[in-house]
DNA sequence: GAAGCATGTCAACACTGTTGACATATGTGG
DNA sequence: CCACATATGTCAACAGTGTTGACATGCTTC
């Protein structure tokens, strides 16, 4: 993002160097690990923690080394670049499977339940992060792809009627709104609703897209 | 956004000075601008190009200053700070009115419709400079006012039913959910589907908050 | 012309991501 | 057990960033 370099080419210099140390120990579910995996680990949860609570822009590689004890330098020659640590560290887990599989009846409903109702703070956070860090090329791209993932190839072919793969899209889009209101611009208002009543009214919009 | 601040904390140290020479030349309509106030000028078209176009933490203030012709130094003199050089440089212009001003009937179509159009990239650069930079609470809140202002504002008295104030901000969050596919994210799909097509089937989606 | 202020220039500060050279630990083959 | 190789960690430096304060120049006004 910085330094030394024209400014919109980027090349990767070297990889992100796997410690060797690193094996899983086919034992313990807890592994306790040793040298350059236990280090990798801590800076992968530093970062993870810093990208959630801080703009990508502030929370720096030396933040993150030092809230992981490591030096900055070992950052990069373990993950190559502080934009592949990011890659690495923030990312959705399985997100809406749950509230997806059920019958299309609801669905729209359903789904904006579920994505209000749990603690889906982590889901919040790498979608807040992404989004802000969206200038990075791979980084839109890589949140681009989580989109079409989770809700358009999922969803499009269950849908019937025309457009499908279209509505779909459409879908994902009319939900990554709600997401900006809550999670990206804290819009107190809409937290402040009651949950039941936005899912509903959110949800038979989001209805009308699922069945015309 | 950088230095020699407690991370957290945001102090504004001197205001942005206008230039003194600066005063409305009530003749002409295209103004020569001259010696100070010229420079402010350059700048401000500057920042307005850059930020366009790079992403916030990319678009540097030296950058700006050579484009201008200007020292970096004075960008921080005349407009207090990079962050603030942002909110005074990128900002939407009347937006929607005009889509806004029809009846209720169709008016999600015709927004969907507006907003794709027109040559909307102004505005589109606007919602996604600020969304990238959303990291800082000033510009977070100038967007959140923005989206109230252009939008749930004008819309909410006009909807009748139940919840017309959070149908309206709904209303404007969905929109906001497509401009992210189309103008953050750059979704080719979303970018190649036919307008008319998108009006009608996003805009329907719409429809059901406006009139449900 | 001199004082005063507007405007512009410059070098420096503390920060950033990243790199390469070095030091140390760790493990392996003889 | 030593020697060697490699894995791991440390350090200083580079070019870049936003911002500041000290200085130089210009323009106005008494």
């Amino acid at each position: 993002m910085t330094t030394a370099e024209p400014r919109s080419v980027k090349i990767v210099r070297h990889d992100a160097s796997v410690p060797k140390a690193m094996k899983q120990s086919d034992e313990a579910d807890v592994v306790e690990l040793k040298g350059a995996a236990k280090t990798r680990q801590a800076i992968s949860d530093a970062a993870r923690e810093l990208f959630a609570h801080e703009e990508y822009a502030n929370a720096s590689v030396r933040n993150i080394a030092s809230k992981a004890g490591a030096d900055p330098a070992l950052v990069i020659r373990y993950f190559g670049s502080k934009e592949q640590l990011f890659l690495e560290t923030v990312q959705f887990e399985g997100f809406f499977e749950l509230a997806m599989a059920g019958p299309l009846e609801g669905l729209g409903e359903r789904i904006v339940s579920a994505l209000l109702s749990d603690q889906r703070d982590a889901g919040f956070s790498a979608y807040r992060a992404m989004m802000r860090a969206s200038g990075s090329e791979v980084i839109r791209r890589r949140l681009l792809e989580a989109i079409h993932e989770m809700f358009v190839e999922p969803l499009a072919p269950r849908l019937k009627g025309p457009d499908a793969a279209l509505r779909a899209r459409l879908v994902a889009a009319q939900l990554a709104g709600l997401i900006d209101g809550i999670a990206i611009l804290e819009d107190a208002e809409l937290a402040a609703t009651d949950r039941k009543r936005l899912s509903e009214v959110y949800g038979a919009a989001l209805q009308g897209l699922i069945q015309p």
